[in-house]
DNA sequence: CGTTGCTTTGAACTAGCTCAAGACCTGTGG
DNA sequence: CCACAGGTCTTGAGCTAGTTCAAAGCAACG
C-alpha cells in the first residue's frame, strides 16, 4: 500500500503493462526515503553513482552547465519519475540532478534494482521502455530548441508538462501545479529570463494559459497544441492515458 | 567473419565488454542486407516498425520536421550504429530515419533480436547501455542548441563525430570522411545554411579545421575542444577508446 | 519591516535570419 | 568532348527576434 514505490508503479502503468509479479518485485525492493531542500544537487555532473532516485513528491530537474556560466535545463520530473535511471548502466553522470522544489525521494541501490530486473525480462523491458521515452522527449525538445520560436517552445513545455502530470493524476481538469520560476523556464527553453517573461505575457494575452502562484491553467488547449505543433505520440502513453 | 553484424560487434566493443557467448548470439541473428539510395527514408515519423536497421556502410541521420517546413537533424549515424534500436520497445516512430548518403544496411527483425536478448542478460544490458549513450548524446546537443553560439555548436559537432568515428576505426589520424552537406549541418545545428557557411569559414580561418570534398581534418584539436567545451565523457567509451 | 529573490519594464544592441543573386561543381545526354 | 541542369556553396545587404544592462516593483519570509 503506502510503500514508496507505489508512485513508480502508477507511473509505469501509464506507459505499459505491469504484471502482478513485476509489481511484487518492485514492492519488494528496499528503498531509503529522504527529504531534499530546494536547490539540493542529488548527483552532480561527473560523479559516479551506485543508486537511482525516485521522486515521491515535489519536482526535480536535470541541468547541464557551460564553462561560460550558462545553464540548460534538460527536463523536469514530477513524482513517479526516476530521472537518473540511466546511471544503472552509465555510472558516471553527465548532468546535475537537482531538487527544483523541496522534495521527498526514495533512493534505490543499483544492486537491488538489478536483482529485481534479473528476475523479470518483462520488467526490464518496461524500465528500458521508460528510458527510451525519456530519449524521445529529448528529441522533441531538440526540435523546439533548434527550430521553434520562443512562444512555440514555451507552449510545447506547457503541453508536455500537462500531459505528463495528467497521466499520473496531478492535474485537476486543465489546471496543474508547476512550481518552477521564470528563470528556470528560461533556462529550459534556451532564452533569457527577460524574454521568457515577455513570452509568458504573450501567451496570457493570447488567452492560451494563465499562471498564478505556480499554478498553470490551460485556457485553450487546441490553440496551445497548435502553436506548439504538439503531438503527444512521442510520450508513448498506453491507450487509456493517450486521451485528448 | 564477414558477417554483417561484425560492424555491430565492433561498435559494441567500444562501449562495453562483449562475451564470446554474446558475440555468438549476435552472429546467429538472421539479417536482411539492403542497399539504400541517398535520401531514402527507411522509416518515417509515425510509422510502426517491427525491425531495426544496422548501418554497415555510409551515413544515416535522424530528423524531425515542423509543420512550418523546418527540419531538425537529431543525430548522424556511421557504420555500426542501430539508429532505430528504440523501436524494439517503442513501436511507433517519432522521427524519420534517412539515408544521408548511399548506404548498405542490415535489417534485424525485432522478433530475432528479442530472442537473442532473451537468452542473455548481459547482452540486454549492453544494448540498453547503447540506447542510454544515445540519450546522453541528445543531452549534449541540447546544451549546445540551448546555450551555444553557432561556432560552438559546429565545433561540438565535429568533436563528437571525430571521437565516434575514430572509435570504430573510421579516422586516419585526425582526418575523417563526413559526407554531409552544409544544408544538413545547418539543420543539425539549428542555424540557417547561410550562417552555417560563414561559421564554417570562420573555423577554417581560425585554423581549427579544414574541409574538402566531405573530408574533414582537425588541425587544432585542443582549440576545437576548448571552443566546443567538449568533454567526451558523455560518450561513455571503454578505457581503450576514451583516449585523447 | 528589511532582506532576498522573483518578476516586470524600458531601451540600446547584436547574432543570426531572409532574400537574392552569382559562382561552382558534377553528373548526364548529345 | 562539350553543354547544360540541378544541386551546393558563397557573398552582400537589410531586417528582426532575442539579448544585455539597468532599474524598479512585488511578494514571501524571518
Amino acid at each position: 500500500m503506502g510503500s514508496a514505490v507505489e508512485r513508480l508503479i502508477q507511473k509505469l502503468r501509464t506507459i505499459g503493462d505491469l504484471s502482478q509479479a513485476d509489481e511484487a518485485l518492485l514492492r519488494g525492493m528496499p528503498v531509503r526515503i529522504a527529504e531534499l531542500r530546494k536547490g539540493a544537487i542529488v548527483v552532480a555532473d561527473g560523479e559516479v553513482s551506485s543508486r537511482s532516485c525516485l521522486v515521491l513528491d515535489g519536482f526535480m530537474h536535470r541541468e547541464k552547465l557551460t564553462p561560460a556560466g550558462g545553464r540548460q535545463i534538460l527536463s523536469f520530473h514530477p513524482a513517479g519519475d526516476i530521472p537518473d535511471l540511466q546511471s544503472l548502466h552509465l555510472k558516471k553522470m553527465d548532468y546535475n540532478l537537482v531538487a527544483t522544489t523541496e522534495c521527498r525521494v526514495a533512493f534505490i541501490e543499483h544492486r537491488d534494482l538489478n536483482a529485481a530486473l534479473q528476475k523479470s525480462a518483462s520488467l526490464t523491458g518496461l524500465m528500458w521502455r521508460d528510458s527510451l521515452i525519456d530519449a524521445a522527449s529529448f528529441r522533441a525538445w531538440m526540435l523546439m530548441l533548434g527550430q521553434g520560436d520562443a512562444d512555440e517552445r514555451m507552449a510545447h513545455l506547457f503541453c508536455e508538462m500537462f500531459m505528463r502530470l495528467r497521466a499520473i493524476g496531478l492535474a485537476r481538469g486543465t489546471t496543474f501545479q508547476f512550481p518552477v520560476t521564470q528563470i528556470e523556464i528560461a533556462d529550459a527553453l534556451g532564452i533569457s529570463t527577460v524574454h521568457a517573461n515577455r513570452t509568458l505575457q504573450e501567451l496570457r494575452a493570447r488567452g492560451l494559459i494563465t499562471v498564478e502562484r505556480f499554478e498553470v491553467t490551460i485556457l485553450d488547449w487546441a490553440a496551445l497544441k497548435e502553436l506548439a505543433a504538439f503531438d503527444p505520440a512521442y510520450l508513448h502513453f498506453t491507450d487509456e492515458n493517450a486521451g485528448k
